[in-house]
DNA sequence: ACAGTTTATAAGGTATACCTTATAATCCAC
DNA sequence: GTGGATTATAAGGTATACCTTATAAACTGT
């Protein structure tokens, strides 16, 4: 196995996944790479053999001690890079993302430390996304899910899909942004809307169940 | 092709070759990469169908246009990544210039022209390499090629060997350093002697073969 | 409890970029 | 101009990581 292609599987298990103990299944993990279940049910195996997965048939995937190391240390080293692409060289967010998505697989330790020190030890990546790894705060509520009249602090976009990370950044929705639900719109297809700062938004529903807020 | 692979080829040439018509010959190129001639001429057979190089058979292989910009935005792009290891984030140079090697391949265009501006466009490697490509100045001799008595000022070291680097620093040989010969030793295994603003040190022939200057 | 869906596994295939062994063509130095 | 070294080419092989098609097994809801 690649050292990156084991990388990338272990990130996305990482990400995708409900809680640790919780298998994800690999029909997701096929979808969210645009892979074939067969081909990633390959992969998996290869994984579990290395000690990175273990595999429960017919569930899915949860990390081993060892993976959950190495997706940790990866979303490190990507959220750092982030940090450095937007902060230092000012790319817009979603192309940092991007870019990161190279840079983390190419940055031993001992950088990713001096590049830490470098940026100031920073707590998350440009998108909320926590550096030192810890649990995500439970109080974190999607926008979609939250009621007319709440206020609250977006914390964090998760997924972060480049173009849905370019619609948030034009509705000024980033980590920080505080926010009121002044209306919503009707069940599945519909939108929320909110009020910030005076300004008016409408947030399509699937990118509001992208956007993690803090209620204040 | 892999990207990757295609760049790491048209660097290689353009690194080992002498100059731009003379044909850089095929066994050349597989010492330096520890492969087979066989697979090396594979390779360059795609390189040439991709129309990066042109094959001279039974010659060697020279780059096009297309090659040789290729090549540069490489070295360009290994050069500021070296830079940025080496000033921003304290890494020796020797693991500098090998994390560059990976970094070289995962920056696009508008990431390395902005890290360029953040770095205040530098104009050399810390092995003192160009950024702004540019022929080499022709003033530069081998610090192997020099008599007893002459003075002169490291320009550059070339080729970067991790651990060639490792003993020049040691040496304090860097580019910039001012170093006068004091002795040499005899023929193809001899060594050369030199003093530096007082200190004395000796160089290995095949060291010094890689360390170029300027006489002053 | 069984039908229908989901998941697993088997079998065979592709592309990339490396390998070895062997033979053929060419070059070069004497 | 020929013989020994270099270089080219042919043929077949490996590993990685993806693919499809097809069949089998397990799960799940009614
Ligand atoms: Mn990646
Ligand atoms: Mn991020
Ligand atoms: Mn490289
Ligand atoms: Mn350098």
């Amino acid at each position: 196995m690649r050292q990156e292609r084991v990388e990338e599987y272990l990130g996305a298990v990482y990400r995708l996944r409900s809680d640790a103990d919780t298998p994800l299944p690999l029909a997701q993990l096929a979808e969210y790479f645009g892979f074939s279940p067969v081909s990633v049910h390959e992969m998996v195996q290869k994984l579990e053999e290395g000690g990175w997965v273990q595999y429960h048939p017919y569930r899915g995937v949860t990390l081993t001690e060892a993976g959950t190391d190495a997706a940790l240390a990866l979303l490190r080293r990507h959220r750092l890079w982030e940090r450095f692409l937007s902060d230092v060289l000012s790319l817009p967010w979603d192309e940092a993302h991007t870019v990161a998505g190279d840079l983390e697989h190419a940055a031993p330790e001992a950088v990713t430390e001096r590049l830490s020190a470098f940026l100031g030890e920073p707590e998350a990546c440009p998108h909320g996304g926590p550096i030192a790894p810890q649990a995500t705060s439970a109080l974190e509520q999607c926008l979609r899910s939250l009621g007319v009249g709440a206020e609250a602090r977006v914390t964090r976009i998760a997924p972060e899909a480049p173009d849905l990370l370019r619609r948030i950044a034009q509705l000024s929705l980033m980590p920080g942004s505080l926010v009121k639900i002044v209306a919503q719109t009707a069940e599945a297809t519909g939108v929320a809307l909110l009020a910030e700062g005076g300004r008016q938004a409408v947030v399509p529903a699937a990118d509001a169940r992208a956007v993690w807020m803090e209620i204040v």
